[in-house]
DNA sequence: TAGATTGTTAATCGATTAACAATC
DNA sequence: TAGATTGTTAATCGATTAACAATC
């Protein structure tokens, strides 16, 4: 216990998917507490894993009633530290940067996007998604002084290793990368590749034959 | 062997990674065989794993040589199916829909995008990414008549459910969601979801904690 | 109380890693 | 040949599922 053991990724994408149903369902359904069997069949997900994982976050239920959501939503959220607000830049204002930089996605986790960044010259004081789009040159100055500790990664693969470098020695904590490309990073820097390749290879895989034979 | 054994999607994960670690090494080193020794360092997954996982695509090595690059990628590309072209369309013309639409990664995949579809009037007729936007209500008709198969799904969270079943009635096999909602298809169906939420939730864990204490 | 549901331990399952004989 | 590397089986590890006493 005293040892931070870390949470591992399973267990962390487990903790959203709950997270993100019950405020779902608090909006139809209410207050009303919810049982491991309930939210097991809604997710598809085996119930007496629901039970470990709500444990594993502190929540305790009570028999023949369940969990009580608010409390389930509050331990999740406190215990992969969602509430912290942390601030973040984009890097690349191409289509995926822009895509991003409007995703409403980020205040849910407590990610605060202050700045967007572009290599190219002719972007630089353009208008994107609210933000006045700022130079490369700028980068530096910008993370070190707000204390910016997460990076987004949109610029193209041939970018990327240089510009994930060059936020980790200004300070970086956390890297989201689009390009499909390894880089390192010291061990204390999280880089979270977002892999889209691996989703299209799976459907393709899907594909493979001719719709009747499965 | 001949019940056809579904790869694991963590099996394709791995297998999309050697591959394009392949690729991009052949444009540096050329054609010269590669050890999984060599593989397992530069990916950093074990060695037995990676000479499992080529047995599973029916690649042979040679003792004290290694594996043949190029045979490695071929087999791996029919394995998965990546050779066969699939049609594919993009609903949803927002920033999310213009980047992937941009996207180059998808001929990799054999998915080759015909269309793009909004539901949004003022949208339909614009341009997007050498696309001509079309209206939702033309969606049926193309897909049926060009036989696609694959569908992109770009589109506001209280809108997937709705489009997703149109799809599948139309006779779409494959459906790649970047809405973080879920929705029931058919077993014949693959329902990719690319979920982003669980990126910036591993993100913000470990942002949880102050700098110095890791 | 009776009975449904939790919390937790034990059993199972599968995935990863280690080992080593076969082989070029 | 000698020795590095494969192919594959066995051992380990961890994650998932089942079971059931505790409990409200």
């Amino acid at each position: 216990m005293n040892h931070r053991p870390r949470l591992k990724a399973s267990l962390i994408s487990r903790l959203v998917e709950y997270c993100s149903f019950l405020e779902a369902r608090r909006s139809c359904t209410g207050i009303s507490p919810i049982s491991s069997g309930e939210i097991a069949k809604s997710l598809d997900i085996d119930e007496s894993q629901i039970r470990k994982d709500l444990a594993a976050v502190g929540v305790r239920g009570t028999p023949r009633v369940g969990y009580r959501c608010q409390e389930v939503v509050r331990n999740i959220r406190q215990k992969l530290g969602l509430d912290r607000e942390n601030l973040a830049v984009i890097v690349g204002a191409g289509r995926l940067g822009g895509a991003l930089a409007c995703y409403g996605g980020f205040e849910n986790y407590g990610l605060r996007v202050i700045g967007v960044f572009d290599s190219d010259p002719r972007k630089a004081g353009t208008s994107l998604a609210g933000f006045v789009v700022e130079p490369m040159e700028r980068l530096e100055s910008v993370v070190r002084r707000a204390k910016v500790s997460t990076a987004v990664l949109a610029v193209p693969s041939g970018a990327a290793a240089e510009v994930a470098q060059r936020l980790v020695l200004v300070g970086v904590r956390a890297i989201w990368c689009f390009a499909p490309i390894r880089f390192s990073a010291p061990d204390d820097v999280v880089v979270r590749h977002q892999h889209l390749s691996a989703g299209l290879a799976e459907l393709a895989y899907h594909l493979r034959r001719k719709p009747q034979s499965g």
